[in-house]
DNA sequence: CGGGAACTTGATCTCGGTCAATATTGGTGG
DNA sequence: CCACCAATATTGACCGAGATCAAGTTCCCG
């Protein structure tokens, strides 16, 4: 039987070292795991800042809603990431949402900070991991600020599938989703009417196609690839 | 006199305590001064990383560029700010180049991270820089994905106004872009005719207004903040 | 001055948004 | 197990914001 969070502390932060007793039992202090049911919040925008959360299991989506009720998914967070840590003051910069049924480790921001700072390899894997994220948002503004509707998608299919194999979210294929057309439209900036249709476009060049409940087969990965325009 | 390196010291990564005179002496062996002039590349996307760059004066544009040359300004980047450090198997994410006259800091980025383990209030600093622009793009991402493009255009005067008086780059008012239309477009995701339509709409409306040599004279900031949705 | 680059403005086209009508899925209770 | 309904996805018709194409205009710098 495996330790109570074993993946978060084996695995904190893409740490490569395996951390020794002494300091596994200071982190085990530190964080407790949850569940979140899917659509529910594990943080909202604007409120104080009190924990941030590895994932274990699921997806969350980090995003921003205006006024008027526009939003825009910035990241989409897998097993192994971290989400919550951006502040603004405080208080988290984004809201994070469970896509699926998610389970985190909840880690005390403050505690674990002081924590870090007495083990300085962790800190280089809080930077390992913030710059991953940082390298993927960026990618992700190129997708919102140059790409085509249909390169949009194909992109997303693309990002989805190898981001799904590397956490061993679900089988390759048939890729399952888990999100919705409105949340796919969210993260790419589109009407979930125009994600549909760039769907059915890619169904129709052969690319993609859509099995009972809602999966997709990728047919061809290296068109699909070619379609999404960026090499991710 | 000032230190040859003194911002690169004193403000690395925005380090709050200033550094002993050993380390001080460290740091200084690791970076050297460099120039460059406006257009200038500071680095190139899939060049092997050597140094990471810590601005002291100019503005730099972080940007990737798609085979047939959609170019996506990701980032904006003001003396104090770092750029080049993002690593994608060994080589340059992005490219940097220099919008204005910059003169930098660069950092062998190896020897850095070996210096930063040694000393870990440097590394609490490197992650308190990243993730400040882990921020900072997210919010680029919400103007790409969700906001018009007058809607982009004002918060991008808002956003460049308080970047620039933050960062003591120029004088508040009349407000230098240190850009062109095409640079502005770039980042913004649209194109020069429309960031020009946008422009001149903020003026019909008399939030902004244009002096000789296309400074910009700023006549309502609320309404200038307003147009542009988000308070950054 | 003269010429080239950058910016502005206008005319037209197109992609994606909006509005609306089905189709499909999934969940619930009879 | 099926009927029913709500939620979600697809498809169509139309419209409009922004891209594209094409003149002008202004600004520099020689």
């Amino acid at each position: 039987m495996s330790l109570p969070c074993d993946t978060c502390i084996g695995r904190t932060l893409n740490l490569c070292r395996p951390l020794d007793d002494a300091r596994l039992q200071q982190m085990l202090s530190l964080g407790g795991i949850r569940n979140w049911k899917r659509h529910e919040t594990l943080f909202r925008a604007g409120d104080p800042i009190g924990a941030f959360f590895k994932i274990r299991k699921g997806i969350v989506a980090v995003s921003q809603t205006l006024d008027d009720g526009r939003r825009q998914i910035t990241a989409l967070r897998a097993p192994g990431d971290c989400v919550g840590y951006l502040d603004k003051n405080g208080t988290y910069a984004f809201e994070g949402e469970a896509l699926t049924d998610v389970e985190a480790c909840a880690f005390d921001k403050r505690k674990f900070e002081a924590f870090v700072a007495q083990h300085p390899d962790l800190g280089a894997a809080l930077v390992e991991t913030l710059s991953s994220a940082l390298t993927q948002v960026g990618m992700l503004t190129v997708v919102l600020g140059q790409l085509r509707s249909t390169e949009r998608v194909a992109h997303f299919l693309a990002e989805i599938s190898s981001l799904y194999a590397e956490r061993h979210v679900s089988p390759v294929q048939p890729l399952t989703l888990h999100m919705g057309r409105n949340e796919i439209a969210d993260y790419l900036g589109l009407t979930i009417e125009t994600v549909s249709r760039s769907i059915s476009k890619l169904k129709r060049r052969n690319i993609i196609a859509l099995v009972e409940s809602g999966e997709v087969v990728i047919l061809d990965f290296q068109r699909l690839r070619d379609a999404g325009k960026m090499e991710s």
